[in-house]
DNA sequence: GTGACTTTGTGCCCGGGTTCACAAGTGACT
DNA sequence: AGTCACTTGTGAACCCGGGCACAAAGTCAC
């Protein structure tokens, strides 16, 4: 994140205008919203999505308030309410959020009623796995391209998909409307497919590979580095064994 | 920064402060580095190893400047030497750095001279790629149990381990020293596999399943939430693709 | 209609991380 | 020996996200 591109948080406070005709109410002016918030918001709607899918609402009248839905998601309520209103919040004072209403501003704000085709270079374990990961369609980003450079890969289905050469990779991801390109390869091959993937017209890439990579600054890249996880794990684990006893079980 | 931690509500967050002056811990020169900085000393340790496997120090002598070190990290050069202040910085000025007692010290803050054994929960897709991802051993995080509720899978060996029932999870961690747990399950048995591995003494999580986890005070835990991660690049392209309406908002 | 209660929206403060800029220390060169 | 170029270490300003607390606003009861 801060260590790639310095994020295009376009200077100034240009707000923006709602995507599409919102029929109701005055129109919602989107700030800059913080990355953190974005991903409660994602939060939210996943547990409003679960309330109503359960049809369980909280109450009978459909509404929910900033205290229930906190509790639920495990945050602050005020923190919560800021985060809406980063949207232009159309919660309800003395009542609380309608629910649907909520719901589908979330949706519209984070573009969950559309899909996101995704393609995965790398049909390695990781690659594997990725592609096949119920949790990427079931949010509406599915698999639909995996690219390799083994020839015993290529041709042959994983998951369902059948492998492409990576040289391939412009057409297949302009055929199959590719938005984002996940990188699952080795470490020494991440940047050549970076390259490759932005050639292809892919703006937005995530990476599991250590290291850094180089990319145009309209290019959006996000790192995930597994190792890092549990060296930050070990970390916690050093400092807790140094305060209390190194080695010794009990005192 | 990178990851979200979305969970500060139960478990350990980002700083436990006590909420007044009770000093806690009296003699705990423990200088409390920031979490983003840890991740960075891995980055310049791992950098440093890189240049001291292929032989080729950037100077003859042996030395390196924490300009030259940024650069090839990728971040600024005040930054870094910041982070290593916080190590108490055996740089030399006018010098740089001594890279090998550098890697050294780098090397004993991050614990990286001695290994963590990790086990993995749910031998699915996901936890079969983490099971043979070879970042994990290479840093010092090899896998020594993996565990799983299905009797198909119980007793037969995925990556060269064998797997193991769940509830055998005590004894298996405790055998193989194992502190630190990985869940790769669906998210319904999230929260019971943490339960399990709390029990068995693991107090150090990575979780994969979305949603929050509700542990002890004393437990870490962290969360890697793969589509949210492809929902925050799609945001990026939502703001992206909106921009093309250059319209001014209100002053 | 009025009063009391509930809940939202947000101004304000705070703590932490990033960056700048500069003093201080060190080796090299004359 | 003296000077100078170079690099580290860090104090201070800045920016940003989190949390508290309160006023505004709406609902319900009567």
């Amino acid at each position: 994140m801060s260590t790639i591109v310095a994020d295009g948080a376009t200077a100034g406070g240009p707000a923006r205008l709602p995507p599409i005709g919102a029929a109701p109410g005055p129109g919602l002016r989107l700030r800059t919203i913080p990355e953190a918030t974005v991903a409660r918001l994602t939060a939210y709607l996943r547990v409003l999505d679960r309330c109503a899918m359960v049809g369980a609402e909280l109450r009978g009248d459909g509404t929910i308030s900033s205290d229930e839905l906190a509790g639920l998601v495990g945050v602050n309520p005020a923190k919560l309410r800021k985060d809406l209103s980063y949207l232009g919040s159309h919660g309800t004072r003395g009542v609380g959020y309608d629910a649907a209403a909520l719901r589908s501003t979330l949706q519209q704000a984070l573009g969950a009623h559309e899909t996101y085709p995704v393609a995965v270079v790398g049909v390695g374990h990781l690659g594997s796995a990725l592609a096949a990961y119920p949790g990427f369609p079931a949010r509406g980003f599915p698999v639909r391209a995996l690219f390799d450079t083994d020839p015993l890969k290529i041709g042959r289905p994983v998951a369902g998909i059948t492998v492409s050469d990576i040289r391939e990779a412009a057409l297949v991801c302009r055929r199959e409307d590719v938005v984002i390109g996940v990188i699952a390869t080795p470490e020494p091959a991440a940047q050549r497919v970076a390259d490759v993937l932005v050639a292809a017209g892919v703006r937005s890439i995530l990476g599991f590979a250590p290291g850094q990579l180089t990319v145009p600054a309209d290019v959006e890249v996000r790192r995930v580095d597994l190792a890092l996880e549990l060296q930050l794990l070990a970390f916690h684990e050093i400092r807790r064994g140094d305060v209390a006893a190194p080695r010794q079980a009990v005192p």
